[in-house]
DNA sequence: GCCGATCTTCACAAAATCTCGACACCCTCT
DNA sequence: AGAGGGTGTCGAGATTTTGTGAAGATCGGC
């Protein structure tokens, strides 16, 4: 079976940048749509497995697109929503969506809903939570674990996520606010000198040469020799 | 005799994929449709040796659908209902329903009955219910015992289930709300500290090396050396 | 209805982790 | 070499998460 597709339905494009970045390091297939009309169209077209989607869209509201969606074929559907009080509306209308997440959400449980909905349906399997290798580390992020040979490297939560978007696609250089919006999930105004000391500390736990820093740009794994 | 296939169809996801992934762990082959329509296709498809059946359906809903698949040929079925008043329905109907639970149930019993209808239709015998060893303990899911040697540790009914579920996949890391939903099933709005004081309560019992606590994520069974 | 076992929630302490500024050092450009 | 901003690093303080014991709520059996 091929890979699951994913719409995703978000105006603010920092979001869906991530969301979109994070589902595909995941292994989907992501397509991504910017309002409501756009967004039931997409999935007109793309047919997809699972739908995330934000409440708030210019067009028509992700509930109006929801109804619109469903009405052709069953779809899972994750909504994304800002406050909490639209979370009650959401519940107690019970519209078709399956399961929602309230702004500002951390990417890495939006990743486990959707394999959680995806399972549900078992038709399209979501792609396995491989452990891979980074030079002489092992990623495992089922187990959460880096292990070097036998020793289990201890990594904080935060310091596992940056490592494991980073070495998703190595070489590629990351800028800070990158790093933010796919490792912190967008929130405002906040950054200072933080993913700076993070990533010093994974220097410090999995030695110097590991992490690139690109003057100027961001940092990278270093992708050849790893 | 190969694994039973049991189809689930019911509409609520988390339902479902509780359901769902309880039963795939007891060792049963599942497949899900939420909604009538697809419910009976899948039927007919996946011909499962048994059906767990929601009452409220879209499309039409769980009776029709029992109707149509017993039409074809005669399966178990076991029936989900929300309210009591349902229940007397269901059963002054006597439509083709083998057995019925009520919302919210308990995962556990749940499998319980699945395991009696077939044992009551006996052309598929379930999965084997072996007990397995967890580093020095021995888990016994028949007896739902565990045992330190001679000494027989008791464990209440969630401890057990909850060490189960871990111990089904060790190393993996459980995120408190999958614990709710496949230990607990799924109930509205609930949860708070009450996996974390099953845990505390089983590494009191069963020593506390045994439980991993993976900060900002959730729980896991040691891998190694257990 | 009473009783014992169990489950859930709560409050507080203890840990773990995160954030962010200060300051020295480094890089790049001129 | 000098200027100017970018980066490494450290640590204090804030925040978040977890461990735990006890109180109250539930459930089932007698």
């Amino acid at each position: 079976m091929e890979l699951a597709t994913i719409a995703v339905i978000e105006d603010e494009s920092i979001i869906a940048a991530a969301v979109a970045a994070r589902l595909r390091r995941e292994g989907f297939r992501v397509e991504v749509a910017s309002d409501g009309p756009s967004g039931v169209d997409l999935c007109q077209r793309a047919r997809p497995d699972l739908v995330v989607l934000d409440v708030m869209l210019p067009g028509f509201d992700g509930l109006e697109v929801c109804r619109r969606i469903q009405r052709e074929r069953p779809v899972p559907v994750l909504m994304l929503t800002a406050r909490d009080s639209e979370t009650d509306m959401l519940v107690g209308l019970g519209i078709g969506a399956d399961d929602y997440m309230t702004k500002p959400f951390s990417p890495r449980e939006l990743v486990a809903r959707v394999r959680a909905l995806l399972r549900r349906v078992r038709k399209f399997p979501s792609p396995p939570d491989t452990t891979f290798r980074l030079g002489d580390l092992e990623v495992d992020p089922a187990r959460r674990q880096v292990r070097r040979g036998d020793e289990v490297i201890h990594l904080t939560p935060i310091e596992f996520e940056l490592l494991y978007t980073l070495a998703a696609r190595p070489g590629v250089v990351f800028t800070r606010e990158q790093l933010l919006s796919e490792v912190w999930g967008y929130r405002e105004g906040f950054g200072g000198r933080t993913v700076d000391s993070h990533v010093g500390a994974l220097r410090r736990k999995l030695g110097s040469d590991l992490l690139r820093t690109v003057h100027g740009v961001g940092y990278a794994v270093e992708a050849g020799g790893y």
